[in-house]
DNA sequence: CTAAGCCTTATAGTTAACTCTAGGTCAAGT
DNA sequence: ACTTGACCTAGAGTTAACTATAAGGCTTAG
């Protein structure tokens, strides 16, 4: 089976080694296997359970929180439940993500709208409110 | 004109005192007036202006990046056009935030089809493949 | 007139997630 | 044989964004 190094895999990840290697010792990675001197042999499907880890951190999920589900996975099926749940759970904070940055998004957009029209202006006095900009009610 | 204290601001932004205590020492609130006594009172303008501070947080936005705006804002239209450009940017940023949070429900969304039909079968063994599971191709 | 409950400053401590350094091992190429 | 470069560990350092503490000052209700 092909196996891959820890260089090969950071940048595939577009991480650094460094990061896999404070991953592994903040227990993400119990499944990676040795060489007899020590080198980590990366697999296929150790990508694979590195990219569930990106999507997680990238979720928000803290570390330590990544871990209780990477050991929940190494006790096996009496565990699925609690799996289960966390993915439940993760959907509703990342949906709440998704509302939370859409607004963001229509507050940008206003502003770029409003810099638009002064800058036509050549002035921001064509917004005659005060200086640092209300979030416009409109 | 009606001004609030920082514990009003701090509860109505969902801040604390000492979250905008320590944004204004970070320069991100020049505009803000003091009592004789050097109690900072707040008003409607400031809460406004807070709140888009907040939304250049949530959009990922460092405090020292935030804080070059604000200096912007001080110096009137002469950097009309950074601010410009510096909304645009932020849109593109937080798009690419939106797409990758749309990947990242994707994935979580896979994650929760797994775990129910591993959890109506009693077994993870349903999805014969690798333990830490695949993010599925198909 | 004093105690509660705000407020103030300066400064120290915390936390998460890296990020790097030092000192060493190992495998491949010249 | 030896050098090069990637790997290893342990542990120290960094950064951002808070978060808290200590010591003290105003204001108002009893």
């Amino acid at each position: 089976m092909k196996t891959f190094s820890i260089g090969e895999v950071a940048k595939e990840l577009n991480l650094t080694a460094y990061t896999l290697r404070y991953y592994d010792k903040e227990g993400l990675m119990p499944f990676i296997e040795r060489t007899a001197s020590g080198t980590r042999l990366f697999k296929e499907s150790d990508i694979s359970a590195l990219k569930i880890i990106e999507c997680l951190k990238s979720s928000g999920m803290p570390i330590k929180e990544i871990k209780n589900f990477i050991d929940w996975c190494s006790e096996g099926d009496s565990t699925l439940q609690q799996r289960y749940d966390m993915f439940m759970e993760r959907k509703a904070i990342v949906k709440a993500q998704m509302a939370e940055l859409k607004k963001t998004m229509e507050i940008i957009e206003h502003k770029c709208f409003y810099y638009k029209s002064a800058l036509d202006a050549g002035t921001e006095d064509v917004h005659k409110d005060a200086k640092i900009e209300i979030p416009m009610p409109n």
